[in-house]
DNA sequence: TATTTTTGGACATTAAATGTCAAGTCAAAT
DNA sequence: ATTTGACTTGACATTTAATGTCCAAAAATA
């Protein structure tokens, strides 16, 4: 998205007020940024807010079961939860 | 399972080696145990190794995102992203 | 070659989790 | 009613893992 718009990391960390080290890695994904940097992007870059933190978190659960031989049972049985606690939430 | 087999705290702490406050707590859900006591429950109850570690996960997965708007939509596309990453091993 | 941008790596800082201990509660037994 | 044993609670310590920073090195550009 940077490079889209032809920004300098300078220009980019300024805004998001980050170390442009720190923007340099994230962006290398060599860091994860923080939720609320997350938004800060989406805003900066005028993107959907929660369609990047789709992005962000659908990366984070990844990364947590990233080298495990259940990852693909564990996240299809989360899923399972993740659908079981809204039910019940939406059943109050 | 504990109960299962009218095992004391105290009994099962030992075994397993962990402190028996921490037992009572991770079997009220007051903390996670770690994937290395997991298997050693597993182990000594003579569960499914694998069958333990999918609950453990999928749990982290869940308490990940559990206050999260996204998160429903978060666990799909990481579903996926996982998907796509095990055909990419297995193309090699 | 000089200048600017980006990257790499070591280190500091922060945050969050696990682990420990001692005191507290509760129930059953005496 | 008191004691005993099992379990729980909460404060605190420890550990772990992540983010954040700084500065020097590398790469790109003028």
């Amino acid at each position: 998205m940077r490079e889209q718009k032809s920004l300098l990391l300078r220009q980019v960390a300024a805004e998001i007020e980050i170390d442009q080290a720190l923007l340099s890695k994230i962006e290398r994904n060599e860091r994860m940024p923080t939720k609320d940097q997350v938004k800060r992007f989406a805003k900066f870059f005028g993107k959907d807010e929660n369609e990047l933190l789709v992005s962000f978190f659908s990366d984070k659960l990844v990364y947590e079961v990233r080298d495990e031989e259940v990852a693909l049972k564990a996240m299809q049985v989360a899923e399972r939860k993740i659908n079981y606690i809204i039910k019940s939430k939406n059943a109050k």
